[in-house]
DNA sequence: GTCTATAATTAGATAGAC
DNA sequence: GTCTATCTAATTATAGAC
């Protein structure tokens, strides 16, 4: 892992080597977060995650907290990115909903810190909670709440799904102890996806793919 | 705090000391370790919330990993009690599983140490997690599984409504933060158990109180 | 930019006085 | 049974060599 280099392009410049650590570093730290907890997770093991030394993590980062606010913007920022393109595709209809559903179902498979670092960090009213508050979780609660229905406060709706789509695979190794069945199994995957979003939008009375309720203007409206 | 008593019945025993401070260390792990998780949480904090020293804590629990043990079993035994009358109360009609439901809410409010303990064993394979999957959860698994329906795996429902039913109360300082909704609101916990109730047992197609599918024999089973 | 070494705290577990 | 003191190990953050 050479530093600095007099013929550039062929090995990293100290700029690309820069990127490539912290981004080691920034991976290695969601993992550690995810399954210890920010308490529960050291610099060393961190550091060690990432193939290199506990002194250039705080290098890098000047502190445990600060690493945990990087990581935190890495994590919730592919999850904006992974979902950016569903308001605008998503319809009125029930059937587009459901599809909504299934892709936060399938995100939060795919990324079970999600929920670690919501769990972790939302418990109590500390500085990390209000980091998430301020900067990533109003957009993912009003992608959530654009699916209620009713007068019920979204709340219920957003707690409610978030859990429901989640906790499978945020205690993945606890589902398969405890039931046999594995979540990280694409088919238990799509089963999930499927059960939910049909859970959350059942089929209409009239069984027609009627809007949602409070999703687009009414007529007396 | 007399340690002995030479007027048995005036103040504690040596043994009435003894499980009285247990019991007063055991409430406040269930504390530190439901906030800060396992690795997050020490001896020390664990001490002063139960107003002694920390030798004391290793004195009586000899090792961190007892203590949690000791915690898991008081806080999943008091779950056991507060749910025991439930199965045999509940009938077979859609109605009694809404209650059944509501009541699994209400006692995610009242205890969200049990979600937060739920998760911090549950993501990966440890001795903690193998201890909840021997000891407690399989009566908790079992107790909403009945409500299961269809040839679906029970596994789907127990994580969707486990994660329905807890995630508001178990990260309650964020929802306050982010939606304005206190989930320490007796009306709020109302609202959540009859909505989760209504969203995992909607009515039936005819409108009856059927008895849901497999949790009686059938005519031709 | 990275590694090694170290400073200052804090951790869990043990021993001795009462 | 409880408290105080202490030991050993592990923690985060910093400093120096390359």
């Amino acid at each position: 892992m050479a530093t600095t280099s007099a013929y550039p392009g062929r090995v990293a410049t100290r700029a690309e080597q820069r990127a490539n650590t912290r981004a080691r570093i920034v991976e290695a730290a969601i993992e550690a977060f995810a399954e210890h907890g920010y308490g529960g997770s050291s610099t060393r093991d961190i550091a060690a995650r990432a193939n290199t030394s506990q002194g250039l993590v705080s290098y890098h980062f000047d502190t445990k907290a600060e690493l945990w606010r990087a990581a935190a913007d890495h994590l919730f920022g592919d999850v904006a990115e992974s979902l950016r393109t569903e308001p605008e595709r998503v319809g009125a209809g029930r059937e587009a909903a459901r599809e909504s559903i299934r892709a936060f179902v399938r995100l939060n498979a795919r990324r079970p810190a999600l929920f670690h670092f919501l769990v972790d960090a939302g418990r109590h009213d500390d500085d990390r909670m209000r980091y998430l508050v301020e900067t990533h979780l109003p957009r993912r609660f009003a992608g959530v709440a654009r699916l209620s229905e009713g007068d019920l406060d979204p709340a219920h709706l957003y707690y409610a799904l978030a859990g429901a789509s989640s906790l499978l695979f945020g205690v993945a190794a606890e589902c398969r102890s405890l039931t046999g069945v594995d979540p990280a199994d694409d088919d238990v995957v799509e089963r999930h996806a499927d059960y939910v979003a049909r859970l959350f939008v059942p089929d209409a009375a009239d069984g027609s793919d009627a809007p949602l309720a409070g999703d687009e203007p009414s007529v007396d409206g």
